[in-house]
DNA sequence: ACGTATTTGTTCGTATGTATC
DNA sequence: GGATACATACGAACAAATACG
């Protein structure tokens, strides 16, 4: 006879290294390890967990992808800020090909970072204001001297301008995007010299957002994105067919 | 003297885990295996690589968790969907779940979601259309008998939307979303009586796409997110206090 | 400046439980 | 039931990078 309510359920199985995973998540999330702290190396932390030391580095690898942890060979593993728990999917590793990539990302972010600016108008706190304006000096003072730190500056800008939604999640769909644009990003616009232009649209979304006029906000936002966007995939047709895949590890870490 | 340009660059260290995880997902992203096939042993693909499998199968660990590979036990490892590629992050469900984070993504959902119905608008085919047709008729049977089929073809209706946008990044950036909030759904949702006006509003936005009026879509988007993200917390602070946390395995497998 | 200890990175051999035929 | 193929898991060992005395 069949049975309605069947007494015994269908027991999962779960894997010894989805159950460390778990485990050790749980006492990163709980707090038990300090931001920046080592945890216990490898082979101490098998031990106490009495499991082997393949099975653990299965799971310290997959708490890595994630950003709650970070290893350094000879070094051992230290536990990643919170905010940067989300922050960090090397996921990018898997976005590794065609020109149509390039587009859609572009889009996305379009689309994310044009609501972005919008809602920081409405809700930045002094203290975001502030740290926008430095990014700017950073950016205006550098514009004809060190790419690498105008690169930093203009990335910056725009993550304080997510963190002034006061929303933790967008933050890190933004951080996410870039990350898997990176590897455009190094090879097109580091070359170009749009950095005066790049200046200006900045000023002009910086000052939307100070005037808390969440229209203009996301109109300068959507024209700074729209212009880069262009000047971008030209760059990318014309001068550098391939994006350097080679470089940067897909794992590996991008540091602070 | 201090050199502006310099010529030695700090080499980034790779391990083999990440040079494994980036050739193998080129080979996934590339389709150089098909969906749901069987990749090589691991044994095999360890010799073909020249790896060994302890490195091997950290890479595969990584893979599977952003959704792109499944390994049964006994049976091999296969191929996922692509369209399930990024969108099986059942780990960050760890990840903090207080209440605030709720409030957060339903903000983070209706950012997103709303540019999306635009975009559909402008840009659908006949054949996301008539797909989008069908989830709503499904809905209008089911919404007075069965709740989970009713919650399905609600969700298949929004990532159709997203899906209709013609980009690949934002239907996963939706469905990464929406697995965070799953938790919450479950217990809250369907319970509620929703659905009749869940389906007006659905209705609503599906004739604004259909009518290639994009900021009629958006609008009615915006209404219907509110409207459920209204509901939703009150169910939430009202009803059932804790999201249910302990059901789910952290790494192990959604099948569907 | 040098060496030693510690730690992660990597490989190999082996054993076990499971699924398919 | 038996045979085969496979993922899962352990332990030992060496390499490479770092920290510290």
């Amino acid at each position: 006879m069949p049975v309605n309510r069947p007494i015994l359920t269908a027991i999962t199985r779960t894997t010894l290294t989805a159950d460390i995973c778990k485990k050790l998540a749980g006492h990163l999330m709980r707090g038990d390890w300090a931001e920046g702290e080592r945890i216990p190396a490898e082979r101490e932390l098998g031990q106490q967990l009495g499991v082997g030391r393949a099975s653990l580095r299965e799971a310290l690898k997959a708490l890595e992808i994630m950003g709650m942890i970070e290893s350094r060979l000879g070094e051992g593993t230290f536990v990643c800020k919170r905010s940067e728990f989300l922050s960090r999917p090397l996921l990018w590793a898997i976005a590794g090909s065609t020109g149509e990539d390039a587009i859609e990302l572009i889009e996305a972010r379009r689309l994310i970072e044009v609501e972005l600016a919008g809602l920081a108008a409405e809700r930045a706190s002094p203290e975001d204001l502030s740290e926008m304006g430095e990014y700017i000096e950073i950016m205006e003072e550098e514009a004809d001297r060190d790419p690498v730190r105008f690169g930093e500056a203009d990335i910056n800008f725009h993550l304080a301008i997510a963190r002034a939604t006061h929303n933790r999640i967008l933050p890190n769909a933004l951080q996410l995007i870039r990350n898997l644009m990176q590897q455009w990003i190094e090879s097109a616009l580091s070359v170009e010299s749009a950095a005066h232009e790049a200046v200006r649209q900045h000023r002009r979304i910086f000052e939307a957002i100070v005037a808390r006029d969440p229209e203009a906000a996301r109109a300068s936002m959507r024209d700074h994105l729209n212009a880069m966007g262009k000047r971008f995939l030209e760059a990318l047709k014309s001068g550098k067919p391939q994006p350097r895949r080679s470089s940067r590890p897909s794992l590996a870490v991008t540091k602070p």
